[in-house]
DNA sequence: ACCTGAACACCGTTCAAGT
DNA sequence: ACCTGAACACCGTTCAAGT
């Protein structure tokens, strides 16, 4: 045996990179033979599927390429997941897990709402392809309880109805995905994937086109300058706005007391 | 030549089936040879895709099966379309053309904006799978700029600032979409599609799961009931809701004169 | 100009067989 | 118990060759 025995060990090695194969160990022991291939867990197929997605992208990490990065068929990773969806379950879970929230304050309670989707955003943005992964999965697993449950927290300290906080955590998680899911969308297109393709010029084409547009659209042809302004921030900023607001307006209609 | 010369015709022959052969002609005449098959437009195979889409599911619509629809190798549609994404854009924009835009009504803006969302949502529905195909797809065609006109033209009716305008109609259709595509998930989710899977019983166990949840979520704990009641619909007049009453709360937030 | 067959480089998943 | 090779039934896209 050249790796060490105990597992937390195998774990860190793995960590430090994916095809390390120590052909000359530390205390220059040579190997009698080939380092044996650490066991596959769930742990480092997650941790594999996160590196991958973060180089390649979501839609080109494949139970394939997943396999191939942990030097293995694709066959064997069924042995620890049953299928892609549920790894991407694992995923989304792990990734939720991360995110931070804050002792709820009654008096701040719009902006901490406002700072928890921000936080979700960026874990999105720091993890390409968990928003694809996320968007139509149920958070039956604790990394999306523990979310509903810190936005739960604040808008009912903010006094804002059961109900209508309930429908909130649907409502900006849906919202946050789809837009991080929409960002992704736009960095995989072709183009070299990292380099981010040149918004100014493609706002600028685009308000051209609404620009020449014939009078059949006036209102588009008109505030072409407002339907291309923004970046991905400012329009996101909006949108919580609305979200928030909109929270804080309707919140008593879906009270039950006053139908 | 036995098939009618006018196009028109031969449009409405593949209209009303896949693979309609005709070996035996209304008159009595007998083919001398095959039937020649109708030549491949875009219009065809857009109306081909949008059948398959209905029928099977976005997810199941490949090039290759779409041909086979058609009758033909995938390498034939090739000819009359880039590729999948430029397919995906045509299918869009014809469905987005079937949106049904009011006339602008200063007095029922609010209500007007949740009608045309209503709409979308309903366009959606009736096209499963074109939620899934516009994520994330810029609305340069007629469609997109046709229905950001009409939205664009109420919100402004009802005195909602450009800037706020622009960016909902972004905000909204992003919703929409969203919403849309994880019902189609749900629908594609295992179990014979069509039939529209059990809800209730699903939403009970999601309750079970919730109450049964240790003390580490407290609220998702003492709100399970609001946190799974609803179905879809509820769901999306609680969004639209909430988004509308946003708009009108942050509007002047958004004019250029009062920052 | 339009269509085709065949190929290229991929998928997710299963399953009998090995250790 | 865990892993593997090989296979099944698929993908999107290209391209030389046909009509």
């Amino acid at each position: 045996m050249v790796e060490p025995a105990d597992p937390a060990d195998r774990e860190r090695t793995w960590q430090a990179g994916p095809v390390r194969v120590r052909v000359t160990l530390p205390g220059g022991r040579r190997p009698d033979r080939a380092a044996p291939k650490p066991r596959l867990t769930v742990e480092r197929i997650v941790d594999a599927a996160m590196g991958l997605m973060k180089d390649v992208g979501y839609d080109n990490v494949s139970m394939r390429s997943l396999a191939r990065a942990l030097d293995t068929g694709p066959a064997s990773l069924y042995a620890h997941v049953a299928n892609k969806d549920e790894l991407d379950q694992l995923v989304i879970d792990r990734i939720t897990m991360m995110l931070e929230l804050p002792e709820p304050d009654p008096e701040r309670w719009q902006d901490q709402l406002k700072d928890v989707l921000r936080s979700v955003l960026q874990l999105y943005r720091e993890h390409p392809g968990a928003a694809r992964a996320a968007m139509g999965m149920i958070p039956t697993a604790d990394g999306g309880l523990r979310a509903a449950d810190g936005i739960m927290a604040i808008a009912l300290a903010g006094g804002v109805s059961p109900q209508a906080a309930a429908w909130f955590c649907d409502l900006g998680s849906l919202y946050v995905g789809a837009l991080a899911y929409e960002e992704t969308i736009w960095l995989t297109r072709e183009g070299s994937p990292g380099e981010p393709l040149d918004h100014e010029a493609l706002d600028e084409q685009l308000r051209t086109l609404m620009e020449s547009v014939s009078d059949r659209f006036p209102h588009v042809r008109q505030y072409a300058a407002e339907l291309t302004a923004g970046d991905g921030d400012e329009r996101f900023e909006f949108g919580i706005d609305v979200l928030v607001a909109g929270l804080a307006a309707v919140s008593d209609k879906y009270r039950p007391d006053r139908p």
